[in-house]
DNA sequence: CAATAAATGAGAATAAGTCTCATTTATAAC
DNA sequence: GTTATAAATGAGACTTATTCTCATTTATTG
């Protein structure tokens, strides 16, 4: 509770009851989480648009990241300063999304990488994302 | 013509002219398409509900790669082995989606921390996506 | 060329996301 | 604490991308 108000009037943003609703739902959840199953969690406490608006707003503020699972769904997830930067690996057996980080090193690679490729193409390149794809072989219950 | 024709029987899939039509689209285009565009172009040539199960056959083929832009658009870009794989520069100011060859090095590093993860996770990691997102700063005329 | 299964076209159905507008709520000033 | 004002919300209509249905057409095989 104290949290998800802070996390508004850090950025400047007005306490209503919900925006609070979301952001308790998004800080439950520790992995990404399918727009859909948002909306289900907050049935009845939040309307649709609402929903979808304080998303938008989240977004706006920098703290939400949106991307599409391998159902093409569209999946979110609160991305507070205190989280380092990662990727997804997802799961085409039983549909998880886990977060990973790569090593340093790699990850130092890959920055020079961009860089060789921000000059090849006369690019400014601010964001990157990688994604995984594969099965757990027996992380959850549905995979066998 | 031949192309298209060829492709289709090399997967054992039946020659129709609507398959040959997008696929011809397709081969026409170098960089990746929206499937809004791709509609447009085959307007009055190709229905809609055939156009969504040509390129679903595609992809059952495993030549047709299916993601999406910076506005969330499907976006379609046919891969033929002929191609090397590749990754996707989004300019966020004029909608470009430029295909990346990285370097090789580059790659193998990222191999290996695949492997990394794939034990870490106990994980079968069978294809990975990397997205740069920037800005064009002179490429093309939408882009000041 | 005929028979059969597969593919197609047209448009209805579905579902995710957006929009509208009357009502409610948060905030700031007093 | 009240009040005024702007901002946020709820409910449901609307839009748009994608899927589905089914009668008709087309490709393939013998």
């Amino acid at each position: 509770m104290q949290d998800s108000k802070k996390i508004l009037s850090d950025n400047n943003v007005s306490i209503t009851n919900p925006r609070i609703l979301v952001l308790e739902a998004l800080l439950d959840n520790k992995s990404p989480i399918t727009v859909d199953e948002l909306l289900t969690k907050l049935e009845n406490q939040v309307a649709k648009s609402t929903l979808y608006r304080v998303l938008s707003d989240l977004k706006k503020i920098n703290i939400l990241q949106e991307f599409t699972n391998l159902e093409n769904q569209s999946v979110v997830e609160l991305l507070l300063d205190t989280d380092s930067h990662h990727h997804h690996l997802f799961c085409s057996d039983c549909g998880e999304i886990i977060d990973v980080d790569m090593a340093n090193e790699f990850e130092e690679k890959l920055s020079k990488e961009i860089k060789r490729i921000e000059k090849k193409f006369n690019f400014i390149i601010e964001d990157h994302r990688l994604e995984l794809f594969g099965k757990c072989t027996d992380l959850c219950e549905n995979c066998s």
